[in-house]
DNA sequence: TGCATTGTGTAGTGATCGCTACATATACTA
DNA sequence: TAGTATATGTAGCGATCACTACACAATGCA
C-alpha cells in the first residue's frame, strides 16, 4: 500500500499536539482524530506510547540545541554569559512551550520509576556534555561541573517561571550572572 | 452514624499512599482499597481528586517546613548557610520523597493549566516568604531576592538529583555556596 | 419520640485509556 | 505474475477513571 502518511509526518503532528495540550494530554486517540487517521495506524508506527513520546522529547531536544547553538555562536564562553544568552531564549515561544513539556516529563521521572527515569537520566546528562563543550574552562572536569552548576540555576529559574513568578525568576538569573 | 473514619486519619492514609507511589497513582479506588473502605467514602469526605490533593501537599509542605525549621534555629543566615544547612536534610529521607511529589505536581502545573497552575503559583509564593524571613539581609526587598535566588538553586540542584544525577546536584550546591 | 443531619454501603455510570485481532488493500520483488 | 512485506481500516477488549444515584443506618436535637 502507498505509504499515505510518512513517520515523520505523523511524528510532526504529535510534537504540535504536545506543544499545545501537553503530554498527557497526548493519546493515540486524541492524535489519531486529530490528524485525521485510526489510532491503529499510530499505533503501527510507534509501537506503545513511551515510543512515541520518546520520538517527541527527541525532536524538541533537537529544536532547543539548535536555538541555542545559533545563539551561542563558535566560542566558548564564561558560563554566566552564556546564562544571560540563554535564559531570554529559553522563555519564549516554543522554547518556552518546549520546557514546560520538559517539567512535565522531569516530573513524571522523579516519582515513576521506568522507563522515564531512565530517559530523563540521559537527557540531562546529554544536556550537561552539551554545554560542558561550549564552556570556557581551564580543564574539562572545570567546565563540567561549570556546565552542571549553570544548568541547576536555569532549570530551577525556568521552573519558577513556568510557576508564575517570572519576575522572580528573572531575578534569581540576574543574581546568579552578577 | 457513628464517625468511623475521621478526615484526618484518611487524609494520613492518603499521603503515605503518595508518598510511597506518586500523586498519578492516587486514585479514590486505590486509595480506598488500601484503606479497607468504599470509594464512596472518600469522596464524601474530599468531594474530587483536586481537593485531595491540595490536602496532601498541605500535608507534605507542613512536615518540610517543620523539618526545616528546626535545622535552621532561630537567628538570620546568609543564603549559603541556609543552603549548605537544607540541601542534605531535602535529600534524605521522606523530604526526598515529598519533593518528587512537589516536582511531579509542578511539571503537571507547568503544562497543565487550572487548578494545579494557581496552586503551585501560591505554594512557591508561600516558600519565597518563608524563606526570606529567614535570611540575614541588609532589606526586606533584597532578602526576598535572596530566598528567589537561592529557592531556584535549590530546586535546580534537586531536580537533578531526582533524576538520577545526584553527584551533579552536589556539586552545584558546591558550586552555588562557594 | 420523631425528625433532620451525617455518614456509609452497593451499585453503576459513561468516558477514556493503551493496545490487539483480524481482514484487506497496495506496493515491491523474484 | 505470484507471493511477500508493508500499511491501513474496522472493531473491540478489559481495565481504570472520577464521580453519582440511591438506599439506609446511626446519631443528636427538638
Amino acid at each position: 500500500m502507498a505509504r499515505r502518511h510518512s513517520e515523520d509526518e505523523l511524528l510532526q503532528a504529535a510534537v504540535e499536539a504536545a506543544l499545545e495540550s501537553g503530554l498527557g494530554e497526548l493519546t493515540f486517540g486524541r492524535l489519531a482524530k486529530r490528524i485525521g487517521i485510526a489510532d491503529r495506524t499510530l499505533v503501527y508506527y510507534f509501537a506503545n506510547k513511551h515510543t512515541l513520546i520518546e520520538a517527541v522529547l527527541g525532536v524538541l531536544a533537537g529544536k532547543l540545541l539548535e536555538q541555542l547553538e545559533a545563539a551561542f555562536g563558535e566560542q566558548r564562553r564564561a558560563p554566566k554569559d552564556l546564562l544571560k544568552i540563554a535564559y531570554p531564549i529559553l522563555t519564549r515561544g516554543e522554547a518556552d512551550r518546549i520546557f514546560a513539556l520538559w517539567f512535565e516529563f522531569a516530573g513524571q521521572a522523579a516519582v515513576h520509576h521506568e522507563p522515564q527515569r531512565s530517559l530523563a537520566t540521559s537527557m540531562l546528562e546529554l544536556w550537561i556534555d552539551w554545554l560542558a563543550q561550549r564552556i570556557d574552562a581551564t580543564t574539562r572536569a572545570r567546565a563540567r561541573t561549570e556546565a552542571i552548576a549553570m544548568l541547576a540555576t536555569l532549570d530551577g529559574a525556568l521552573l519558577m517561571h513556568h510557576l508564575g513568578h517570572s519576575a522572580a525568576a528573572r531575578s534569581a538569573i540576574a543574581s546568579a550572572v552578577r
